[in-house]
Order: C-alpha cells, then structure tokens, then sequence
DNA sequence: TATTTGCATGCAAAATTTTGCATATATTAT
DNA sequence: ATAATATATGCAAAATTTTGCATGCAAATA
C-alpha cells in the first residue's frame, strides 16, 4: 500500500519532477549520464534525486556494466492514475527544454544503448552537430 | 494555468492532506472550529493549513458573520484529475478517523450551519453523546 | 462603547530538506 | 595490478518549512 504522503514529498522538488517529466514524455529507460545531459545538472544532484524516486518505488533500476538504467514503474496499477494526474500538469516550459535536450542527447546512442559517458558540454554539442548534420 | 510543483507543495503536508481529505470525502463546506474538533489541532495550526491551501487556490472562503466556511474549489477543471488521483490514494487509518470525527461534529449543526463554535474538547463530547442518544 | 468570539498572522525557534564537496564502490580497460 | 569511468553516498553548511506562542482584526452581542 502506497502512503501518499510520501509519494508527494518523493515528487515535490524541482529537479525530481524533472525527471519523472523525462520519463514519462519520452517512454525511455535512461541512464545517469543522459539525465546529467537534459537536465544540465551536476551528477550528484541526479543521482541523488534518482535515488529519492527509487525509494518511493516510482522508479527502477537495471545495471548493465557501469551504466545504470532508469526506468518508470508505469504499470504498477497503483500509480495509473498519478502518472495520469502528472501527464497533464507537466507542461512547464522548463520541462520541454529538457525534453528536447534529452532527445538530441539520445541520438547519440548506439543499438538504443547509451555509449558516450560523462562528457564537457562542449564535447557533447560537438558530438550532436555532427549526428543532426549527417541525418 | 497551474505550477504542479506549487500544487504539490501546497498538499505535501500531513494536516493539509488531512484537511483535503475532509472535503473531498465529506462534500461540504466547513467552518474553522469544525475542522479543529475533526482534526484534533489547535486554531492556529488549522487555519495555517488552510490558508496554504487557498492560496494553492484548492479552497476557497466565504464569510457569514464571524464565522468563515472554507469549500474545495471542485469544479474547476485543472483539479479534476488532481481530485481523482487523490481519492484513489486518501486511505490511511488517520484520513478515516478524522472523517468518523467530523462526522458527530456535523451532527451538531442547525439548518445545515455551524453554531458552536471553539469549545474544550469535554463539552464538546457531551453534546455530541446528547445528539447521538436523540437520535 | 466594551466585551466576546471566530479566525488570521507576525515572528522566532525547531525541524526538515537541499546543496555541494569529497570520497567510495563497482565494473571495465590497459 | 592499475587506471579510468559510471554511479552512489556520507557529511556539514545553507536553505526552506513547520511549529507554537502571542497578538491582531472584524463581526456580533451586551
């Protein structure tokens, strides 16, 4: 059973609504890095909101060498009508940066899994100017 | 339009949630001294609580004499789903214990009004044993 | 006009949460 | 084995929120 209480105070911060937004806008499971890249935040920072949703149970984990991926519990029956409840409220223009950050950071994956790491911006814009310009 | 972190904020706290809960489960409008006896907290602590809450714009307030009668703001649409998610999940042993003890507080309303006002807790149990021996 | 009553609110102390740094862990690559 | 990389976390300072008291205000009543 779910104590809504701590289901709020899970969501109720910035960087942590963030997050869940970059999940259920774009349906993937992320790592680390690619929520350090969209959300432009220091590791730490993502790690430690990741770890504060884990433990709400809103998300899970599956680790694939060093790279960890996230993913949303979107088909426990207990949180449909939450994520339904979030899906119409998330529409601040700070959540749609993000989006669009995100989706330019996965096109830098290869076979749908993460292979650039913790980058400086600068080598990360460099990486995506080439990818959109050869599509 | 509504800021979610705001809106989550505002019901990220035991007694508003409480307070909430009442109005969602009872679907009146509630004066301060009621909530106080149904909630079992001091004055300040619930009117504290509801001013969060109607600045989040959840409830609204209208006055009739000295005392002011609290309502949740149930129709406007941006709160549908808000409303929906948070009666599915407003099911902990506290939530229902405060319904059963708004209920007898209820009780002793006339045409529908609050005529008591705040009272210790031994009168007010009194006539509640009164209205139920009526009854 | 003075008092009572229902409710609101300013303020400081206490409690909680967030932030930032440093460092730890675990897996891979050399 | 060593180094490098992706992620996690302990801890203290900073920021935010809550709590409790005292007091304020407005409407009703005496």
């Amino acid at each position: 059973m779910v104590n809504i209480l701590n289901l709020l105070k899970a969501l109720t911060d910035e960087t942590r609504l963030r997050i869940i937004n970059l999940f259920i806008k774009s349906g993937e499971n992320l790592c680390v890095c690619e929520l350090m890249d969209a959300l432009k935040l220091p590791q730490y920072t993502v790690s430690k909101a990741l770890a504060v949703l884990r433990s709400a149970n809103l998300l899970s984990t599956e680790k694939e060498g060093t790279w960890v991926y996230y993913k949303l519990n979107k088909n426990k029956p207990e949180y449909k009508k939450l994520f339904s409840f979030l899906k119409s409220y998330l529409n601040l223009d700070v959540f749609l940066e993000d989006e669009i950050r995100l989706n330019e950071r996965l096109l830098l994956r290869e076979n749908n899994k993460c292979v650039i790491g913790i980058i400086p911006e600068k080598n990360l814009l460099k990486l995506i100017k080439q990818k959109t310009k050869v599509s």
